[in-house]
Parts: structure tokens; sequence; C-alpha cells
DNA sequence: CCTGACTCG
DNA sequence: ATTCGAGTCAGG
């Protein structure tokens, strides 16, 4: 592939809304070259390029091709001084394809099935919202937050837990605080789940399954997030549900493409986490990883200061949600938030957390100052993330940008990590001819379509490529599954 | 922390 | 009729 101006832009500054050669030409050259979309409008007044007059045409789009060449050679000059050839080279251009194939290649639908379920959330519909109709008192738009904050607030007079911007927050949160008080709240969280599912996930994939294939062809983006990982639109298929078993149900609908297939789920164990030991170099992190202990459990032991055998559940959760912050560059106030207790408990979770992990605790104060001083921080490969909100005098704009500091070199190398898999795995596919297809990724997990005769073979390439992309001081667990849906990969 | 889809107004 | 911000909730 000789060169994509939109992708090398994106790793160059990956904050960016949108890489169009108008706004790179303006600037990487200084130059002012007109948007295409000037030329052929859009919405109702979009005009094609084969009904247009050439003259008119050639004056917007006839200097694109020298641009394009400039804009390149500009941005391939930063690869060099960024030390980012690699990450461009040999990760997202050959990623190109792999993803390219993917959205070709799809993911078949159980149309039926999926009609199936689509009624029998409507018949479950109809019996709640008569419920809530009747212990409300009366018939109002139960989608609508607005009303439903009138009829709980304002008619049945509960307790306002939080407010929005514009008025009473009826969110779940909220409702999970209020379920003790009213019949109708939990009718309403019963609701809210039946017609999430109806309308994002039963309707919202009926309408995308192309009626030609039988799939669903979801694009993949690759210059979306800031943090490098890939992102899934129309439909997103990285957001399936999976947590709550209705919901999960859903992913009964997912096949493969006929009976001489089947699918293979490829999921990284902690990734982040062990991207997180690696790059600290923290030794009981490390260690936990090397002896192959559940890492919760062995957080608990660490922070509660107990043998790992007198871990109880609930130490076990708690210290599942300090990692998880940990991840996110915690906060006390979010972390408090999570496990329902005070700040200040929440606080001596942090800090008892980063006593036991010290190199943890050295690397979110480091890679604070360095984002600081360099303006950015980097992930393993070498994505950058420009940090402006490190210099602002507002405390909360500042005290985001330090979790984002803390957060994007993980996250970021986690993504850096699966993409390096999928261009091995997808190469690997295709160099021996092999009828298995790489078809879906989700942040942490790959999904194959394997014909049947090359299970074995296959199954080794998906996980020994996840496994081997990158050494590091921890191995990568991977786990494989198999299933004739995607419900039953688990 | 990072996303995308649906609904309302 | 269409667009847009806000609220909500699905995933990692």
């Amino acid at each position: 592939m000789a060169f994509d101006t939109m992708i090398g832009a994106y790793i160059i500054n990956s904050s960016k809304d949108t890489y169009t050669i108008s706004e790179l030409a303006q600037e990487y050259l200084n130059l002012n070259v007109k948007a295409v979309e000037e030329l052929t409008g859009k919405g109702k007044n979009f005009t094609l390029y084969r009904d247009m007059q050439p003259d008119v045409l050639s004056k917007t789009v006839g200097i694109y091709p020298y641009v394009i060449n400039k804009v390149s050679r500009k941005i391939d000059g930063l690869f060099k001084e960024n030390n980012q050839e690699q990450l461009y080279y040999d990760i997202e251009l050959p990623l190109v394809r792999a993803l390219a194939d993917m959205e070709y290649y799809g993911f078949k639908v159980n149309v039926n099935a999926l009609v199936e379920f689509s009624k029998e959330l409507q018949e479950k519909i109809d019996v709640v919202t008569k419920e809530i109709y009747t212990l409300a008192g009366e018939e109002f738009n139960i989608n609508s937050p607005k009303q439903l904050g009138v009829i709980l607030f304002e008619k049945l007079g509960l307790p306002v837990i939080k407010k929005t911007k514009t008025g009473y927050s009826t969110d779940a949160e909220v409702l999970d605080e209020l379920s003790d008080r009213h019949e109708i709240v939990e009718k309403i969280l019963e609701y809210r789940q039946l017609v999430k599912l109806k309308s994002t996930y039963a309707e919202g994939l009926l309408a995308v399954i192309n009626p030609h294939t039988g799939k669903i062809h979801s694009s993949f983006n690759q210059t979306v997030t800031v943090t490098g990982r890939i992102s899934s639109t129309e439909p997103n298929l990285q957001n399936i549900p999976i947590k709550l078993e209705m919901g999960r149900k859903v992913r009964k609908v997912f096949i493969p493409s006929n009976e001489n297939y089947q699918l293979l789920d490829a999921d990284y164990s902690q990734i982040e986490l062990r991207v997180l030991a690696h790059i600290t170099d923290d030794e009981n992190m490390i260690n936990a990883f090397l002896n192959n202990e559940d890492i919760h459990t062995s957080t608990a032991a660490s922070v509660f200061g107990i043998p790992k055998e007198e871990v109880t559940p609930i130490m076990r959760s708690r210290a599942k949600a300090v990692n998880f912050g940990i991840v996110y560059g915690i906060g006390d106030f979010s972390l408090a938030k999570d496990l329902k207790i005070s700040r200040k408990e929440a606080r001596m979770y942090i800090d008892s957390y980063l006593d036991r992990y010290p190199n943890v605790k050295r690397y979110m104060h480091d890679i604070v100052e360095e984002g600081k001083e360099k303006g950015f921080v980097t992930t393993m490969f070498k994505r950058r993330r420009y940090l402006p909100e490190l210099k602002s005098r507002n405390f909360n704009i500042r005290s985001f940008g330090e979790r984002i500091a803390m957060n994007t070199p993980i996250q970021g190398s986690a993504a850096d990590i699966i993409k390096i898999a999928m261009v091995k795995v997808h190469g690997e596919l295709k160099k021996r001819k092999l009828k298995s297809r790489l078809i879906l990724q989700v942040h942490d997990e790959l999904i194959v379509e394997v014909f049947k005769e090359e299970k074995e073979e296959v199954e080794k390439i998906l996980s020994e490529g996840m496994q081997n992309a990158v050494s590091l001081k921890v191995p990568l667990v991977v786990e494989v599954k198999s299933g004739n849906n995607w419900y039953e990969t688990k």
C-alpha cells in the first residue's frame, strides 16, 4: 500500500475530529485547498462528480494528487522524527486490509431467530407498560426522562437523588436506590432493559442485515478513538450485550456462514493489567501474573494484608473495582461511587493499593510529569496522545488530564498489541490460503469464523498469534472457545 | 478511562 | 422535515 494520509495524520495526532485533505493541506502545508464537500454539496444538495462540468470539477479536485503527495511526504518526515515508522508501516497500514476484509466478509445472522426475539421482547414490554401505567395511575411516555421524572418525583413523591442539567436524573443508579420505596421503580428498570434490547439490538440489527448476504457488515473505523482502539459503527458490534443473561441471548443470533463453519472466540485475559505490570515493572504484580494467580484475589490479599486463602468474595470484588479504577487513572471520587463507600474510605483503598504496588505508584506520578513536560504521552509502540488539559488552570480539567495520562498508555498499548495480533492472524490465514476468516475484534477479543476441517490449525494460529504478538515481562494468556453461535462461545 | 445507538424535545 | 444536545445504557 502506498500511503494513507488519513491514517498517517491520525498517527501524528489522534485527537482530531476529521482528517480531510483540505484540513491536512492547511495544517501541514499552509495551503488553502477547497474541501470536497464545498464542491459536491451535502444532504439534498449533494451532487456526484459525474453530474458536474469537467472544468468546475478540475478547479477543486485537480490539485488533490499534488496535495496528497506533499502531505504524505510531510507526514512521513514526522514519523521519522517521532520514531513512529513501525507503528504506521508495520501495524496500522497492514491493518487496513484486515479490517476491510472483516467488513466485506461480515457476520452471519439468524434472521428468523432475531425476529422471534423481537416479538418476545414486545410481548414483555406490553405487560410491563400496563403495570407501570397502573402503578402510576395514568399513561405517559416512559421513554421520556422528563415525563418519567414528573411521575416519580412529583406525583409519587419519591426523593430526588441526583439532578441533571435539565431536571431530575432517572438513570439506573438513581432507580436502584429508589427500588425499595415504590414498586414502580423496578418495573421501570425492567422496561428500560427490554426497550434497549428491542430497539438497539433486535430492530437495530434487523435494519442493517444485508439482504444479499444475510450478514451484518459493520464499519470498522481506524481513526476515531484517541487511544488507538478501533471503533465499530452501523452497527456497533463491539457493544453486543453479555453481562445480563436476557441481553446475552442476542448472541445466539450471530452464527457461522454455513454448516461447514464454526465460531472461534479468543480473548486476552486481563491484558490491561498485564500491560500495567510490564510498563511499571512492578515486582509484586509481575509475580502474581508469573504464578498465574487470580489477579483480583492476589490484589485483595496484598491490600488487606492476608493470605490469599482468606480472601472473601466481597474482598475480591472490592479489589477488582480498585484494579479497574487503577487502569482508568483512579480517583477516590469515582471509586467511592463504584463501591458505594465514602470518599475517605476509597482514598484508603487506593493508598494501600499503591503501597503494595510501589512501582505502580511511581509510574502514576511519573507519567503525569512526562505528559506535562512533553505535552503528550505514548504507548508501548509510540502511539501519541497530546494532553493540553494538563496545563489547564481549571482543577477539574487538569485532574481529567492526569487520569488520561495514566490511562492512555495502558489502554493504548493494549490496543497496539491486539492490532499486531490481528495483522499476524489475518496474514497467516491468507498465506496458508485457509477458508477461515477473522470477522470481528472487540478490544481484547478476536472472533474467527473457522472452516471445521481447519479448526485445529486455526486455533493454534489464533492463540499463538495473540500470545506472541509481543513479548512482555509477564505472559499474555489467551482463552479460546468455540461454538455454533456467539452465545455458545463462553 | 474509551466508545456508539436510540430516544426525546 | 431535519438537526442537535442531552440523557440513558450497551460494550471494553
